[in-house]
DNA sequence: TTCTTTCGTTATAAGTTGTAACGCAATGGA
DNA sequence: TCCATTGCGTTACAACTTATAACGAAAGAA
């Protein structure tokens, strides 16, 4: 095959089909979630029989590799727009808070329960680090130096999640009580685990973010 | 039917089981996750046929509220055994973990993706309610009288969800930031997000635990 | 035009949940 | 002891699902 430079009107057709799947799936996981996402079903609405979607996902674990592998991408992408304008925590906290409302299944889709035997492909750990370097990015710019506390006295020897990052021990600390707070709030709200207990989870998410470490 | 007192025979039965179903039900999930929870398998392994099963389970989701309830009540025990010896937060926090780390799958089937549509019935939320008022409790023990931060003025006129109990802002605060940070770092730590990162999670969530606010 | 690749089809296999109809066995009352 | 009722487990079946195989048609390349 000569190299054309452009894709062939194959490969953009193809393209653009894979594309409508994976809409159609995200609809599907909106309203039935993730495990009662049907291949059958999508076909049927995409006007075709249901093997014929076997020539554009190799089966229905690929598919939703790739939600999730997209799921991140946009996770990384709305991060580093949040970072854009230089690194800042609070700003990255409330594009995450943002993303995760825009669609709580994109976001359980990665922080949801693990499905025993899954193992993400190496190119979506790679996004995965890709977003934690943006936090830990952020994190520095606030931290001071020398370890306060045992816990980052720990980090200090243990740093390898940082991937050669120079942040110190506190900035470490920092971004993982990001996560971890972020992630408890949001993920309790998202579920509905606040629903009818009457207090607004905005204001639980801002006053975690105020409270984070300091230092 | 006369009041026989104790149980009859067939219920006696009837009873053993439905317990073994619930027993090979979290032996499949623990393997392959719930939504991979397939009744022909129990049944096949009781050793009989399909349709069996619906004797004793309307329905594949009756099956899993039924374990829902029970990870409820087994934490709902849990907590109330740690808090036996007095209201003592420290407490509750290493029960919770001993428990999540028990058993991982049956936390998610707790905390994990929400199931589109799902509602759990009444007697499930009094359990939940049942968990909050023994952290409200230790949370009370501690904790001083006047709101001192905005979220805390703002609990004070939303508090339905303590159902009646006395705490006081800061209490309520301390509840809510107990459950979300201590879920945040054990819901990440079961869902693997942590591994190959090489710092000690129990560390982690002892520091989270030390930092919880104070007044 | 001809050759080749790709696509979508139907047929089929092996699963799943759940219902229906039947027979057997155990329980409880007379 | 006998009998009627109740409950249990079976097979048969319907309607799904994922996934593979084999075939025909359409589209691109030479």
């Amino acid at each position: 095959m000569v190299e054309t430079g452009t894709k062939s009107p194959r490969e953009r057709y193809r393209t653009q089909v894979r594309a409508e799947i994976k809409e159609r799936a995200w609809e599907q996981i909106a309203t039935a979630g993730a495990s009662a996402l049907s291949l059958n079903a999508i076909a049927k609405q995409m006007g075709m029989s249901g093997p014929a979607l076997y020539r554009y996902f190799a089966a229905r674990d690929e598919l939703i590799t790739e939600l999730i592998r997209d799921a991140y991408r946009s996770l990384a992408d709305t991060f580093r727009a949040a970072s854009e304008s230089g690194p800042d925590h609070v700003a990255l906290a409330h594009a995450l808070r943002g993303w995760a409302l825009d669609d709580p299944h994109r976001y359980f889709l990665i922080y949801g329960t693990p499905v025993p035997g899954y193992h993400a492909p190496d190119d979506i750990t790679a996004i995965a680090s890709e977003i934690m370097t943006t936090l830990l990015d952020a994190c520095t710019a606030l931290a001071s130096g020398s370890p306060a506390t045992p816990f980052e006295t720990h980090l200090e020897g243990h740093r390898q999640w940082a991937d050669g990052h120079p942040a110190p021990p506190a900035a470490l600390r920092r971004a993982l009580t990001f996560w971890t707070r972020m992630h408890g709030v949001l993920s309790l709200e998202l579920a509905g685990h606040f629903t009818g207990m009457g207090f607004d989870p905005a204001l639980l998410f801002a006053a975690e973010l105020d409270d984070l470490p300091a230092h």
